[in-house]
DNA sequence: CTGAAAGCGCTTACAG
DNA sequence: CTGAAAGCGCTTACAG
């Protein structure tokens, strides 16, 4: 399909096939071993500081750098992870990626991202590439917090599933806890005095809006309280928390708040409302779930919401990846999130 | 910072250092020499029929994988490039890496996108990481499309610079061509009968900006029209639309289009003529920049937008990688870009 | 058609 | 402290 790339004819410094130098050419340089060039510039102890000073030297006016694949060849490691998203708009994706690599530590292993585009034939070349080059781990990200089906078990490298969880118990997952996002976003709702609550959902087959709405419906009777009107399910864009939100008024059972089920809902809640000319929180407070700060922090006025805390939920993925005792995190572990408050809550001092 | 993988005490398969089977493994279960194993796995054609299968049912009954990055120590190849981005929400970063991956041929060569946070020093230190890792080529992706500094000429490897572009007018860039961004959309909004076109847009230091303002001022004054009104600039968010709009509309020169820099920008533009009772398309048209689905496709009236044609320029971008002869693409192309017809602009039939 | 040998760039015991 | 040698897993001339 492509071509293959070429240097240009000019410079010709190709000591080696890569065209850069080798740790041979900078022990030639220097005068040692090829063994004593290694341990001089790997910062082993057993080398005198005068030929370390040597080894880097010429490994400096030789522009040496290091293969770590042929590093890998012999110590069986890479010194890297990949993440697999199917994550159009790297939504969930981007900000996990970030939890992961900072869980790794910068330098000591890098985590690559692969694009599977929701199309489970290249999800599984893709893994099949990752493992071909002997990446030292897998986490598969989905996007949505359902089940998906297991890449398998015995794939020699350990594979973590962060946000879609795994159908195979013995497979590790780790995953929002959206029943407790129902929980939290419900106790915000309460503690700031509000008493009527509608709830608009996205996608009923999720179960994010599932367990979202038990941890809302079990908070309020907590408080003796319970949902106003049944709960909407429609999806999760803003053209419905707008249709919802009409339907919600023209109910005439008055409320007092309407919490959403994602931010892109809330978004939509928010349009319709302002059209009405409902005051928002003073008439009404509306909360969102997802904190994506393009949509909540841009509204107006801003919307209060439940952060998914996804580079945690990153940094997470990447321990257990590498625990010790890797099997021993089989199943799935459920992550808590937390309130975000802005304006459309709570009215401004 | 982190432990160390290991397998489960239990499964003890470790026939070779990484726990898969090796070429030899299968080789010594066909009875045949690795040498002919490895090119009856590779489909070279001097092997029997016999034999190939021979070696096929046993690296299949061993699990064998093959480990590229051995493969790439011979033949200097790794078929991996490197994709890195300082695109934190994604929003250029992933149609750019869908479009490499498009070029690249799904099974040949694959692209791995890292996050330099739009941090200068983990920008480097992921390049470092890339080039140790052989990748065979990079491309460095910008959040905006202005001049960047460059990474240096001699790496050893081609890289491409997409979006932002090199200072280094020896290096390769590939970029949106902003001016052209500029004259389609006042096409569009001279076509559909507009003749009294306001501009808002971002921040005026980007050349984003700045060039598209040149496209609309020349496309205009090819039609004897010209901007109603300075130009505003601000930022590219939501809360600048809602803000400027209203400046333009207390202006008191009638406008029947506001030519945003940017769909967030436009959004903000809608709501505040939404607020106003002013009808969008009717009385006044909007168009935004970017084509940022989530955005643009959500809102009512739905946007009609300039679509940047990202995945081509990732597409671009791959190639100029792998052409033969890379420096003869030295400087900065410049793509073009196409319009996106919905509801902000033309009334429903 | 098949295989012995050398080599890719590195690290790691093992001697000295 | 230093180096010769073996080896990681593979491929590629080169003989047969």
């Amino acid at each position: 399909m492509i071509a293959e790339y070429r240097e240009k004819p000019g410079k010709t410094m190709s000591l080696t096939k890569e065209g850069g130098a080798s740790l041979a050419d900078v022990a030639k340089l220097a005068n040692v071993s090829q063994a004593t060039a290694s341990k001089a510039l790997n910062a082993k102890i057993d080398v005198s500081q005068a030929t370390r000073a040597r080894v880097e030297d010429a490994a400096r006016e030789l522009g040496y750098v290091p293969n770590t694949l042929a590093r890998g060849l012999m110590n069986g490691r890479t010194g890297t992870v990949g993440v697999i998203t199917s994550d159009l708009d790297g939504r969930f994706a981007l900000p996990i990626l970030m939890g992961v690599e900072d869980a790794l530590g910068s330098d000591k292993v890098f985590a690559f991202l692969c694009d599977a585009r929701g199309d489970d034939v290249r999800e599984q070349t893709l893994l099949n590439a990752l493992i071909q080059r002997r990446v030292e781990g897998v986490i598969i990200v989905g996007n949505q917090t359902d089940l998906r089906p297991s890449l398998g078990r015995d794939l020699g490298l350990p594979i973590v599933y962060a946000y879609a969880m795994s159908e195979d118990p013995e497979d590790v997952s780790v995953t929002v806890d959206n029943y407790q996002v129902g929980q939290i976003a419900a106790q915000h709702l309460i503690y700031s005095g509000r008493r009527r609550i509608a709830h608009i959902s996205g996608e009923a087959p999720h179960s994010a809006a599932r367990k979202r709405l038990e941890g809302i419906v079990d908070t309020l009777a907590e408080n003796k309280m319970e949902l106003v009107g049944t709960p909407l399910f429609g999806d999760w864009s803003e053209g419905w928390g707008r249709a919802a939100t009409a339907m919600v008024l023209d109910r005439d059972e008055p409320i007092d708040a309407i919490l959403c089920g994602s931010d892109q809902i809330a978004r939509g809640a928010l349009d319709t409302l302002r059209e009405r000319g409902i005051d928002v929180p003073g008439q009404i407070a509306v909360m969102g779930v997802d904190n994506w700060t393009l949509l909540a922090a841009n509204s107006r006025p801003s919307l209060t919401t439940v952060d998914l805390n996804l580079e945690r939920l990153g940094r997470t993925a990447a321990q257990r990846l590498y625990d010790p005792d890797f099997s021993s995190n089989a199943g799935i572990e459920y992550l808590p999130c937390s309130v975000v408050i802005r304006d459309s809550t709570i009215p401004r001092l």
